[in-house]
DNA sequence: GCTTTACTTCAAGCGCACTTGACATGTTCT
DNA sequence: AGAACATGTCAAGTGCGCTTGAAGTAAAGC
């Protein structure tokens, strides 16, 4: 057996992990995960890395976008994998915003639940309409800030410039 | 009284939407949305228009793309809102679709309880590590995101806005 | 030694849902 | 009539999560 180390090529974590190398150096140069170097430059990746890319996934899965994954995982001690106490407080985190991520959605389900019969072509009683009609946005800024959120209304002011 | 006719500008429309009039216009250009033109040129939207952009607001919502939104539209009779029939059709199948969604959150929210206490650190045991079932993911991105209002905080408070 | 194969970097591109900017023109108010 | 403002078009830019391509290098296999 040639075994020489525990370490991993990106091409062994990208087939354990199911991401790409691409997405690997991509997250390495987000610093989501870390690497050592060979004498010749290559990558060489600690098993404990698959571990922390399952957590990634998992916080993809919530709803977080990687510069949120990133800033939580700033506040970890450990650059590979987070320790037992690290992950409750994390994934307890996240598991609030899932939480109400589903919440929204259950909301938006009953409202569209609500509508299929409601004689929806009435304006003023539709609640889907009407949450849509206020749904003030703010004016400019990154996509990300745009809510899933249908019933709490962010900001009632129009738009603005 | 100015009130020329019931027709909308696209001031009117944005202001009435919560959209912007860029939005409203690229909304237009993917035939989500039509208008009518004034002698000059400038566009003037049926009061039925914000019935539809609630639609396509709704369908947004539940995480369907514009081009799906198109698409279902595409099936559509009218030109302006959908008859009750057709937001019946509509509705209930995105209703489906809504329903697998919050089923997955469901699914990963459980996953995440259970990993909380779990000694996650031990790999094979962990549901969240093993469902790499990265199989829902088509092109997504951060299209399901979070809410606005972070009512949850999700990322350490390293807020940026 | 020599050929593959796997890897390296860097820059650019993609899909989505829009926004922004530049510049021209219509519409309204006084 | 003229100012003020709303709107028109078109091209390019933005943010996210990557991928793709070009050009070069390291390591493995024979």
């Amino acid at each position: 057996m040639h075994r020489k180390t525990d370490l991993l090529t990106i091409g062994q974590l990208a087939e354990r992990s199911g991401l790409a190398p691409s997405a690997l150096r991509f997250y390495e140069s987000l610093d989501l995960i870390s690497s050592s170097r060979t004498a010749g430059g290559r990558r060489r990746y600690q098993r404990s890395t698959l571990r922390r890319i399952a957590v990634v996934q998992a916080a993809q899965r919530v709803g977080l976008t990687l510069a949120e994954v990133g800033a939580a995982f700033a506040d970890l001690s450990s650059d590979a994998a987070p320790t037992r106490r690290e992950w409750e407080r994390l994934s307890s985190r996240w598991q609030a915003a899932l939480d109400a991520r589903i919440e929204a959605l259950e909301k938006v389900r009953d409202e569209l639940a609500n509508c299929i019969g409601c004689g929806c072509l009435s304006l003023r009683r539709c609640s889907l309409y009407n949450s849509g009609d206020r749904a003030a946005r703010r004016g400019v800024g990154p996509r990300w800030l745009l809510g899933d959120d249908p019933a709490v209304p962010v900001a009632p002011d129009g738009d603005r410039r």
